[in-house]
DNA sequence: TTAATATTGCTTCATAATGAAGCAATAAAA
DNA sequence: TTTTATTGCTTCATTATGAAGCAATATTAA
């Protein structure tokens, strides 16, 4: 069925259904081959990048939507959700549906409650819906040009998962259950955008003792074979509620 | 006018004025008396104690309802806002409204955002409005019962500003201009609940240089008169960007 | 089979930051 | 004038950080 179509048949029925004049957008991030993925889908016919969104049934809170949103996106329940910012703005839909009628459901003043969603990249089967003709990962330094304010939803997600770094589970939601510490180094890197000391890097994160060195190393790599861990979450959620960095 | 009345004509107008089921409350911070006050109104008949809040305009975003609502309460103007969660669950509302119409506005399902604003306690003059019968600051340990799920927007603020310590301007707004090292310092302790040491604390304050020390002190109090500071505000600013206790 | 290579695990040394304690100066009160 | 509590600021011991490097090692190349 063509874009129009299912857009005003869907617009019908969601004014009985969902809140109105609000949407939430989810900026889902993996981590994957040394890099941070944001998972993005093109809607059918206007050929536009957009965040994974939806909108809010009357019977569900934020987090419920955003999850029911995810699942049918990912396949994957329970994923870890960070509410950051209303996106509110008057112009913020750019003129995406001007040529469809003013009662269309779509069409209204929306705001936009941004998630940002960490997700083990292996752990995510990606699904297509009825309006988008693609759904896939793409790398935060290759995104594509967004629809409306979906990069400016993107650029508010990455900077608040940076401030979050020291006190939310980022490492342990978006690597495997088994990593090398040059992995959890590089993760690091690429949220904080910059470089760090690797004997630093090291000695500083096992001091933390939020990690459980594992018997295993990752073989198969060229060089010499880095150990495996896997993080203590007992140990790391109550090192978290102080910050790992605590300031004060 | 009595309470019920002066709802049941708002809420006639409501409907096409404000943006449906989307209000915004806000938890206005001030610090006298080395005590962090909080800005609390009580409706009038049902009795029962609130944050300052209200409803979205369709003609503008969220920063601009909350500066509109907390001008009309202060009389402050650029007040300075920080969003930090919206509250959306299901059975947020309590039963305050029970015995209204349906079609009442006010009786619908909202969502709230949450702002926390921090104001000069001294540059503030407090406004009473047609549904309430007080509007006062109370000391953040002596809060009145609220009504709703305001005392959870509440503790979700305080939280917020505790976390944010350190990447936001929240001395220099909270203070007036001149102030002394230890109301910086008691204004630090209640925010992160703990005490801190007096001359670590004044030591790591000068270091971040952020301060410009004037060549005044507070006379009139017992004792030692303690130097004045102001903030050096580009500095400060720069700091922040930062992060006041940079972690990695 | 052996040597070369890049990476990793972990340590060392110099420097900076922090925690704890205290001393001298001072403004008001006794 | 003396007492008092507070303030400005320093000292010393401890801990954290930045920069650098050495030995071990798994793969690849010779």
């Amino acid at each position: 069925m063509e874009f129009n179509k299912i857009i005003e048949e869907k617009s019908a029925k969601a004014w009985d259904i969902y809140i109105p004049n609000l949407s939430v957008d989810c900026v889902v991030f993996g981590f994957h081959d040394v890099t941070l993925k944001v998972l993005v889908t093109r809607l059918k016919d206007i050929d536009l990048w957009a965040l994974p969104g939806g909108y809010v049934l009357k019977t569900e809170n934020l987090m419920e939507a955003a999850n029911r949103i995810l699942f049918n996106r990912t396949g994957a329940e329970n994923i870890y959700l960070q509410e950051f910012k209303v996106f509110s703005d008057l112009n913020r839909s750019g003129g995406v549906f001007d040529e469809f009628p003013d009662t269309l459901w779509n069409k209204q003043r929306f705001l936009s409650v941004g998630f940002y969603a960490l997700v083990d990249f292996h752990q995510v089967n990606l699904v297509m819906d009825d309006i988008s003709d693609a759904c896939e990962w793409k790398s935060i330094d290759e995104l594509p040009h967004f629809m409306m304010d979906h990069r400016s939803i993107f650029d508010k997600a990455l900077i608040t998962l940076r401030k979050q770094l020291n006190d939310k589970p980022i490492g342990y939601n978006l690597l495997p259950e088994k990593f090398t510490m040059p992995e959890l180094q590089k993760l690091y890197e690429i949220i904080l955008a910059k470089k760090l000391n690797r004997g630093n890097f090291y000695r500083k994160m096992l001091r933390y003792d939020i990690l459980i060195k594992l018997d295993e190393s990752r073989k198969g790599g060229a060089h010499k074979a880095p150990d495996l861990y896997q993080f203590d979450i007992e140990k790391y959620e109550k090192a978290l509620k102080e910050g790992l960095n605590n300031g004060w």
